[in-house]
DNA sequence: ACAGAACCGATAGTCGACTATCGATTGATA
DNA sequence: TATCAATCGATAGTCGACTATCGGTTCTGT
């Protein structure tokens, strides 16, 4: 089945587009996460429409601003990390900046979740760039054999949720990204059941 | 602050409440997470005014009727559990019932977090009991010595998180419960921040 | 069994997400 | 630069969550 290219947005298209991330990010950033789309809208210079004519529903356009700013602010670290002599301490760098990251965005990450949206298909490039790391970790024996990358998606994913219960300004998930790397030790690793495939869920799934 | 004791509810109200609950889980089984609340109203035979007098928001009903199951069906598992020989596999038991349980009620989960709502306070009375449980492992050598309780909160939490980018059918999500409890022995524990004190947020914080 | 409080159903209204439509622009291309 | 399609803003309407109100009903304590 051979999908047609899809044809590039026309220019002003594209410019209302990147208004509309911009503005999403400042109006969740000042107005919390129950922040109307309306109000992203006439932030952006846009009409409503416009919105959703690019943005199919609310968890999608969050997601895209979460992707952008995942995406551009994650690549120097992955990059670093990838060269770490110590490719655990690599990996734990890597998830511990993808989850300040999160943290700094909580309130678009809520409105996401309030949405439906499944906020961790946001970064798909970036968990696809560990798969070395993770190589690299389990060829030296420092991470258990039996991970596998989406592994990694969904501890992103735990981790998410862990923010959540935790107060936005201080950094408590520190703690359970600590516990959860504890249980990537190889000296820890218990048998455990197949992975299975990774599910991305629309809003009211 | 000396609280007042909250008057008991009618007898009339008492009735109608659980009537709605019962009503929710019906309605969310049959009709996936975006149910609407008039048709629990309805199949309770009740007005929605009632329904929203005894429950402020949806996130709260919803809890509650998780909360229900949640300590009724848990309560044996719990005792069974608390004299296991070996802690840990008791621990584990009591974990893997509770996800099994919430993978069960899969919609209403849906539904509460799409509410905003934070599933995990229900079973606040359940995390409680689990307390002498991880103590007695801990003092067996069996559990790392620096577990608190709400850790245990949280990782329920993160398990829960986990459901939702598995099929709903199948029990991938015991790979999961694995991985966290082997981050929770002692041979794997390196040094971990201290616990923060656990968040519960309301609808849109 | 009766009085008053507590509770009820119905109803009307607000708000935000989302869909559909349409005449008026604006950008890609010849 | 003229054409035509792609895109736009505005607007009207649906649906569900939630609030407020009100006259009627049902408990509960005496």
């Amino acid at each position: 089945m051979p999908s047609e290219p899809p044809r590039p947005l026309r220019a002003d298209a594209a410019r209302n587009s990147a208004k509309i991330l911009r503005a999403a990010r400042q109006v969740y950033a000042e107005q919390g996460p129950d922040a109307p789309l309306e109000e992203i809208a006439r932030r952006a210079g846009v009409g409503i429409a416009t919105l959703y004519r690019r943005f199919p529903d609310k968890a999608v356009l969050i997601r895209a601003a979460l992707d952008q700013s995942f995406t551009e602010e994650l690549a120097p670290v992955i990059e670093e990390a990838l060269d770490d002599a110590d490719p655990r301490r690599g990996l734990a760098r890597v998830i511990e900046t993808a989850v300040a990251l999160t943290a700094r965005d909580h309130n678009m990450v809520t409105a996401a979740r309030n949405a439906g949206g499944f906020p961790m298909d946001a970064g798909a490039r970036f968990f696809a760039s560990l798969a070395p790391l993770i190589r690299r970790g389990q060829d030296a024996g420092l991470v258990r054999a039996d991970l596998v990358l989406d592994d990694v998606r969904r501890i992103m994913s735990m981790l998410v949720s862990v923010l959540w219960t935790l107060d936005p300004r201080e950094d408590g998930w520190r703690r359970y990204v600590g516990l959860l790397l504890d249980g990537l030790k190889p000296e820890a690793a218990s048998p455990l059941p197949p992975p299975a495939p990774l599910l991305i869920r629309r809003p009211g799934g």
